[in-house]
DNA sequence: TTGTACGCGTTATCAC
DNA sequence: GTGATAACGCGTACAA
């Protein structure tokens, strides 16, 4: 472990011709020392130069303080955010974190979830997409997953729904002659459809016309940039003269549609309005700001992780009592209007 | 630490009639087994369910396979690019990371330290600025910084001189009348001032008329905006007509200055060219995709996880030789020509 | 090739 | 308030 030997409880323990388990006692519950016997300790430490092992504390009361993620990847900004306020709340929870990149495979990720079982993680926060919810249920450990399929396991997403409403109505009130939805084509279980669904429902009963694209790849930049120059042109040859509102499933395409209006036009065309989601950096830093349905990261994470610690300290009573169902907590998001909606 | 008592390698050997050093022994040393005695043993983990505890093993044999990472935070691309290539090198040493953020607080940090090593981790990889080299290399464990001062341990640094020295060169070719850099005004100390140094030899030695701005402080995207907008009006005046290369320290304020100037002047100029530093995400989704210096980030994750994992290694023999002095590994960068120089 | 006995550093239980 | 002792689950000399 360390260099030299590490000083140890026994050594204390000499010391100060305490016993082991009273030094055990200045730790986890010095009230029950007398005052001048603590000082006594405190001083040993700093003498010795103690540092703790909380590895031994581990193997003798069972708590880790591990909580395992599993990420798709950091490149996305959408998860590198989420990742930073999970990490965040080691300041009010005081676990700490096991991180494991997935890239999409599924067998990866299933080795990683068997290395972090064995360091003995109490808890797994999931934001891949792989593995089935049926799968992590059974687990035998407190799990939630992040925007993503959760049938059998407690989650914590945006109101995907209420979000694709939001965007959708923000363009009805603009009086557009027609409103496009752009998406990759989801499956309807994901939270994702969410936003597909709240879109087609606002346009049906205001009984506005509306068009949907779901077939977005969008698996790097540059198939997203032709795939998007198409649906361009044809919406300028389709609806030329009107006023077209367009809701597109995340900010980084708002921002190439954007890029691509602009270069083809030479401006940001006066019948064009966007309306992005997530409310990533790329949204603010976009050469016009775009306006974009928010999700409240630092909250949803909060949620998640507060979920989480919640089911843990379950584990730990004597009588702990399962949940019956899993819980889906839903966080709302919050429309940010910028300018590719209103127009100076 | 589970729901009901855990298997463990004495039910094992109960189970088949050997001793708990055979199963041991199976798992660390399988050829030391007749192959009939291997495969008895493996029908009785998956009899009995096993699970490997990880925790027991570090406190028997001392490794715990942890590395710490302390950064500065996640939103910054940079740092979770970094960050998602130095978690893929557990496909290739198989260590485990244990994540904190330091939000540039150094008693934070300090107390994270701590918790890493209780939690005896082998090394420390740091990417935040506040604890000094100098007291980190009092630590008494293995540690590679990466881009920040670096004195007192081993670290890994792009060539920030040789990019400064790229990115004036380009802009020189292109016969600009006037280099500009503009920049933070960061420590000398720092690697980053190896791009002003950089820039600064390249104009004396070519004998090019440049200024140099080192005001820049960037908190946000809102003050960079504001400073970055007079520093165009005074380069409009005072360099009216004249053609302007810009170098500025990173993708995030060179994508910040390509949108005021193209907002400013309708297009972007022609008597303007702008090189970035990092080849982050933005330089390439901006509206006009931005030259830039690129930093090859998988391949400082990777230096730094190696020069770390030597010094582990190192220390595991019987008679560890220490390093004498810090190993400071140089990355070369790699100019990518786009079309804020390379003009269609 | 296999087994015995002990150590790793802490916490839990029970006694005083 | 304090102490002795037995876990926790695995690795490793040393012996056979």
């Amino acid at each position: 472990m360390g260099q030299k030997k590490n000083v140890t409880f026994n050594d204390i323990a000499k010391y100060t011709n305490f016993s082991k388990t009273t030094i055990s006692r200045y730790f986890n519950n010095p009230d029950s020392l007398t005052l001048e016997n603590q000082e006594i300790i405190a001083k040993a430490l700093v003498d010795l130069d103690y540092k703790e092992n909380k590895v031994a504390r581990i193997l003798a009361n069972g708590n880790t303080e591990f909580i395992g993620i599993i990420l798709p990847n950091l490149f996305n900004n959408y998860y590198s955010e989420m990742l930073d306020r999970i990490l965040s709340t080691y300041e009010q929870f005081g676990y700490k974190f096991l991180i494991f990149i997935g890239n999409e495979n599924e067998d990866h990720e299933r080795s990683y979830i068997d290395e972090l079982l064995a360091y003995k993680i109490e808890g797994l926060i999931i934001l891949s997409h792989t593995i089935p919810s049926k799968e992590l249920a059974g687990l035998q450990i407190p799990i939630v997953t992040i925007e993503r399929e959760d049938t059998y396991v407690c989650s914590v997403n945006t109101d995907n729904y209420m979000g694709g409403c939001q965007a959708t109505c923000l363009l009805a009130s603009h009086n557009c002659d027609i409103l496009i939805h752009i998406n990759s084509s989801c499956d309807k279980k994901s939270p994702t459809y969410g936003r597909v669904q709240g879109f087609i429902d606002i346009c049906q009963e205001k009984h506005l016309p509306h068009e949907v694209y779901l077939k977005m790849t969008g698996d790097t930049y540059e198939t997203a940039q032709k795939q998007l120059s198409e649906i361009v042109d044809n919406l300028d040859q389709k609806y030329a003269g009107m006023k077209k509102g367009i809701f597109i499933s995340n900010d980084t395409q708002a921002n190439i549609l954007l890029n691509i209006l602009i270069k083809k036009h030479k401006c940001f065309p006066e019948d064009y309005l966007i309306v992005g989601f997530d409310n990533s950096l790329i949204s603010r830093e976009a050469i016009i700001p775009i306006s974009t349905v928010g999700q409240q990261i630092d909250k949803i994470a909060y949620e998640a992780v507060s979920l989480l610690v919640e089911q843990m300290n379950e584990r730990k009573k004597r009588r702990p009592v399962p949940l019956k169902e899993p819980v889906h907590k839903v966080i709302t998001p919050i429309l940010i209007r910028r300018e590719t909606t209103e127009k100076e």
